[in-house]
DNA sequence: CTCGGACTTGAAGTGCGCTTTAAGTCAAAC
DNA sequence: GTTTGACTTAAAGCGCACTTCAAGTCCGAG
């Protein structure tokens, strides 16, 4: 574990500074260790970064992703309303997962038809479920 | 159509009467004819804002939205840019599902070993791609 | 010993997608 | 004719997820 500084742990995950200084803030990352005032990583962090830009990017909100990574210890009393919030955002993956398809499609015909406005395709898409 | 009132098109598509409003500001809908002042709609706007809801739900950003549904005429100019943000939001759409396909299983598999955090299946996780 | 550059903090600023507020208009009911 | 309630506008406010700013600290090179 290689003690990196801020700057080299965006660099690598291609992110700012001043977002990982933001998620240290709001709990999002662990306050790490510190050399002259500095914070230093250890490179597992990465792995960190890399799921919360996915879980983002899939459009959780940060609370959540918090509550998802820190929220409960191994066999804690509050696992119970981590698994009820876990099963929520699986559903409302699958929802994601729907209306994405569904976008796709709707673009999809409107490329082809070239007819997207709300007399024409966009219309029948929505009759059509 | 039915020439409803701003206050009965919420009511029925399930928003706001301000993010109407705002949408037509942004120009996302149509200047509608005025009674009185007031604004009358036709039935098929509900359409519309189903569209615009779905599209929302699935990451999209209003000024796309605003360009996909009224950015070309029928064989205009415009077409092929047109074109090129919609492929672009097709390959965002197969990105997305792919993301929360990805976040779905790592919600599982956390429910499932009970070890969700950065040192345990997160990391395997990722490793797995 | 001083310079440069990467880091520190708290606070203010930004952009999006609305919502809320304040002040006013309009038409139907009483 | 006044009251009621839904509507109108422009402008300000809000929550989120950061970014930017201002002022300062720390450390290695020259």
């Amino acid at each position: 574990m290689a003690n990196i500084t801020i700057g080299e742990v965006a660099r690598r995950a291609g992110v700012q500074t001043s977002a990982i200084r933001y998620y240290e803030k709001i709990g999002l990352l662990p306050k790490t260790q510190r050399i002259g005032g500095q914070r230093r990583y250890e490179t597992g962090v990465l792995n960190y970064l890399e799921i919360i830009d996915v879980a983002k990017r899939a459009g959780f909100r940060m609370d959540e992703i918090r509550q998802l990574f820190h929220g409960f210890g191994k066999g804690t009393p509050a696992f119970r309303r981590w698994q009820l919030l876990a099963q929520r955002k699986i559903a409302e993956m699958d929802d994601l997962i729907a209306r994405a398809k569904k976008m796709k499609r709707l673009l999809e015909k409107a490329d082809r038809c070239r007819c997207l406005d709300l007399e024409d395709c966009g219309k029948v898409f929505l009759k059509k479920r």
